[in-house]
DNA sequence: ACCAGGTGCTAATGGGGATTAGCTGCTAAT
DNA sequence: ATTAGCAGCTAATCCCCATTAGCACCTGGT
């Protein structure tokens, strides 16, 4: 590239042949390059430039629209301004679309403001892996910021082990060493649309999901779930479900246990409930209440105002960014996390039970 | 931070203390580290390595968990595989975010599958500027893809002349020697619907735009209106609106010169124009066809199936990725240009004339 | 006159890898 | 016996920057 451009300069005698480099400038300067890097990093200790020939160099570089070179500077132990962004999954083959891109707004918001730069970091060929046949680009960043509803553990570990700075954007337990995180305080959330329900009347409350339940987000609504029960001293039932086939007989189960309100983990969920319910002649809010639990997986949004929690996401995506900011400039601070409030959707699926017993 | 990691190691005694180099390789397998690059950037020419001694170094490579070191490998060779993208207007202020999240999309997609990074420039206070005081941060990537309606025009020359590759999404013409663009075919499909409705039987067909038609895209479209109405040997109107404000009265001014047609540059105007016409007493598509011709900025998006264009705002940033890649990988070819078609929407704003005279 | 104690700057080094000129053996041709 | 030629590898250099040890100079004190 160099070499193109430098042909072309020769014949067009105008820009310079390359960018310039430090030495470029010292030497343009009547300094050393040793000089040029101290003025441009100043640290605020023991080696003084003189104002003059600060404002010497800055002026040369300005002149010459010097830019770092992030490779040398990162090789070289320096600061990009770049934080890197990272998916487990796959962001664009359109169904994790609507779900990354509040993160993702987030983090540009606050990264505009931090005055960092963004790297995405894209998947060649779907395998998502950090270590992607052994290089690891993330060091083109200062620092990342992960994200994904499934990651891969042993990965995230090796990164922390590495060294590198992350934040993950969601509440993520490894063994070993914490790493640091941003998540939604669905633990929270669930607890309080839990107590609502009690406090409307309802007298036996179930949850529900789809799929296993292990996944932290799933765990943490749970606990939320259980949390609030004991508030009534009423055991709640919480149902795993395989798949949306089941949906019908559970609503069954509801009926025959005297459920008259359920939290339901996915939004695809909620909206089956819907469907059964309606077709045995049940309404929703008046025969069952039904709280939506934020997980928009699948969902067909079918247009219903759910009652129930919103992801506050791209508070989130500013929050991690934030984080992992103050993690880079502040040095060795050990992991650290934080929490998001989530929102709430009043909606229209919630309401007293039909008849107090 | 190296040394950080280093101190940690020490007291943790897990994990390699730093990740291999070459040199740790070579040393391990007991050839020069050079000879280990040469494994590794299997080069088919000249340089020869006996298939004993690669194995040696592939297998020593594989038990250390070898990874190279992206900047280290950029700076050596240049290239980062890393593309900018750089917005003009800011992306987040949410308005913009329908608009240019196509795009984007395209562009990761592209992007992924050619193996390289994108690296998003966020406007620090707002200010979009490449050449922010005096500096472009722009070479952090190889390569760049602008973006926006409304470019500060003499950026882009400078950049031109900068010698940095970069092509535009959108039809971009300047002074001076041509830039890479990748830009929709307005003017074809504006064609192709204005001979749509001759086919259809209207004799009179008028195109009408809110604000100044100066932008290239608008451009564009009135030459595509214009070389279509030789087709019928019907002159077609103009007009170019200030404000919605006169939409009204131009729906008079169709009823007065007998036009039964309508090219609508943008959606906002459209959806003004039913008001418009409706509130008269006319019907659309029964008294009036109107066509809605892509430029959804400020739209209210009420549900209107309107018959038109539909801007292939992915599939242009995925050519423009592709373009740019071309570029930096064969060089020195000059500017280049591709057009993408459009799409076209049936939607139920266009039918035959009510009667024909 | 001599030293202590700054101030302002530079030379040198290292960071990890790509590239190239060139060096060693060895075989085959003369 | 020489030499040409080649396969196989290495030493050396460069990429651009951050960092540190230390040099040269100057001032003020004794």
């Amino acid at each position: 590239m160099v070499g193109r451009i430098s042909r072309k300069v020769t014949t067009l005698s105008r820009t310079p042949a390359k960018r310039p480099t430090q030495a470029d400038i010292a030497r343009l300067a009547g300094v050393s390059q040793a000089t040029v890097s101290l003025v441009l990093n100043e640290r605020d200790a023991s080696i003084r430039i003189s104002p003059a020939t600060r404002e010497r160099v800055l002026t040369v570089m300005r002149e010459w629209g010097y830019v770092a070179n992030a490779s040398a500077r990162s090789l070289a132990g320096g600061r990009n301004k770049i934080i890197g962004v990272y998916t487990f999954e796959p962001v664009f083959p359109t169904s994790g679309v609507d779900f990354y891109f509040p993160f993702l707004l987030g983090m540009e918001q606050e990264a505009a403001e931090l005055g960092y730069d963004l790297l995405l970091f894209t998947s060649a060929g779907g395998e998502r892996q950090i270590f992607r046949d052994g290089s690891t680009r993330l060091w083109h960043a200062d620092g990342a910021l992960l994200l994904g509803r499934d990651p891969n553990v042993e990965e995230i570990e090796r990164l922390r082990d590495s060294g590198y700075p992350f934040v993950y954007v969601g509440h993520r337990e490894v063994s070993g060493p914490p790493v640091s995180y941003v998540a939604a305080d669905y633990a929270g959330a669930t607890k309080q649309l839990t107590e609502r329900l009690f406090e409307l009347g309802h007298q036996r409350v179930a949850y529900a999901r789809i799929g296993n339940g292990g996944a932290q987000p799933s765990r943490d609504r749970e606990g939320g779930f259980r949390q609030a029960t004991p508030y009534q001293h009423l055991a709640g039932p919480v149902w795993t479900l395989d798949s949306v086939a089941e949906v019908d007989g559970l609503v069954e189960e509801l009926q025959r246990g005297g459920i008259t309100a359920v939290l339901a983990e996915q939004q695809l969920l909620a909206e089956e409930l819907l469907v059964c319910a309606t077709r045995r002649g049940l309404s929703i809010p008046d025969d069952l209440s039904v709280v939506e639990l934020g997980d928009s997986t699948g969902a067909r949004h079918d247009g219903t105002a759910w009652t129930g929690l919103i992801v506050p996401r791209e508070q989130m995506g500013r929050q991690a960014m934030g984080l992992l900011v103050q993690l880079l400039e502040a040095p060795d601070s050990g992991a650290r996390s934080e929490s998001v409030r989530c929102g709430f959707a009043p909606g229209a699926t919630v309401g007293p039970p039909k008849e107090l017993p």
